[in-house]
RNA sequence: GGGGGGGUUCCAGAGCGGUCAAAUGGGGCAGACUGUAAAUCUGUUGGCUAAGCCUUCGGAGGUUCGAAUCCUUCCCCCCCCA
């Protein structure tokens, strides 16, 4: 009797068996996730789910190193120029989709390989997320403008009154999160902090995870080299192509900002390269706190491939 | 050759007799993180046998109870006149 587990109501019917596995291939950007992925999925015979947030954007594809036409061509990818950069998206919509998709691929495979960058992506896929009331754009905004009009000070005693308990673990000069726990409990009508639970969800799948890393030196210097790369191809000109959508969400991302910073006369140009490189570098040692806490994760460099299979193949 | 400005902790740059291991910014390092996540935010940043001590503010002397701060001198930068 194969195992079973029952689904949450807001996943996908079906009953999957044990015996899938998701293999998931992340670490820090440029770290070369993408060269080893190929490898890796036609081993498996696994179809590529991409985990990097940026990738997302078919209007983004310099900037945010989407793979070659070459690799993407070679193994089924998903989850890559899906969104355009007007689209409202956020982990549990991805949650929901990587689900079904997976739900597919374990048809036809045992495995299903997730590459990709973006720690809170990959943890709500592998261990899911707490429901929270959807709301309208409008709630979002009326709350951003109280914060223009008020201040942090004025978010923040307005989170104090609606949920006292999460006013009191928020970063106090955090003011994303203090508006996003508002929305959420003015669209909930109940505190965050009562739909915040932290509960981990079983998934009927199980799931081997390895984190690719490489001395600090080495990264970084990758890192400076793929900007200067991304310069050569035109990212400059990728970035001017959407100067106009500048404000959405999804430029607001290292490598275009800051040559919007630039032909916003707030830098030169060398100055905006040489941002790109160090944000690039702050993001890689963020995504690195990250993946600290995945303590069953296998650590190990790109280039050890024989390692990265057999980890993924359970016998690390 | 004459006149003026300056050399400060990784960098830039305040300080201008005690409250200075030295503001602030940058960078570095560390961290947080449940729907913006390549986002957003926080801490830390001379050394040590750490509520104390030691070594720092171009070099060397000096004044003073006490100097990054005052004086002398030397070295090095920059600007103006020649």
């Amino acid at each position: 009797m194969p195992f079973m587990v029952k689904m949450p109501a807001n996943s996908p019917t079906i009953f999957w068996m044990k015996s899938k596995c998701l293999l998931v291939i992340t670490g820090p950007t440029a770290v070369g996730k993408t060269e080893v992925s190929v490898e890796i999925a036609r081993h498996f015979r696994a179809e590529i789910i991409s985990a990097d947030a940026r990738q997302f954007y078919r209007e983004l594809h310099i900037g945010t190193a989407v793979p070659p036409k070459e690799v993407l061509a070679s193994v089924p990818h998903h989850f890559i120029g899906h969104l355009s950069i007007s689209d409202y998206y956020n982990v549990a919509l991805y949650e929901q989709e990587a689900l079904k998709l997976l739900d597919k691929l374990f048809r036809y495979s045992d495995y299903a390989l997730v590459v990709g960058g973006s720690g809170l992506y990959i943890d709500t896929l592998c261990r899911g997320i707490d429901p929270m009331p959807d709301h309208s754009a409008g709630l979002r905004k009326e709350v951003h403008q109280f914060y223009k009009a008020e201040g942090l000070a004025g978010i923040r005693a307005w989170l104090k009154q609606l949920d006292p308990d999460y006013f009191a673990q928020v970063d106090p000069g955090n003011p994303q999160r203090i508006m996003r726990a508002i929305e959420v409990c003015l669209a909930g009508g109940k505190p965050f902090s009562a739909m915040r639970v932290r509960n981990r969800q079983a998934r009927p799948f199980s799931i081997r995870h390895v984190v690719l890393n490489r001395p600090r030196a080495e990264l970084f210097s990758r890192i400076n080299e793929r900007v200067d790369n991304m310069i050569a191809d035109g990212l400059i000109e990728e970035a001017m192509g959407l100067f106009e959508y500048r404000h959405l969400n999804a430029l607001n991302t290292v490598g275009y900002r800051e040559l919007y910073g630039w032909v916003s006369n707030r830098h030169s140009l060398a100055d905006a390269i040489a941002k790109i490189k160090t944000n690039t570098r702050r993001y890689a040692k963020r995504q690195l706190t990250w993946f600290k806490k995945y303590e069953d994760a296998a650590w190990v460099h790109p280039e050890e491939t024989s390692t990265i299979l057999q980890h993924l193949e359970g016998k690390g």
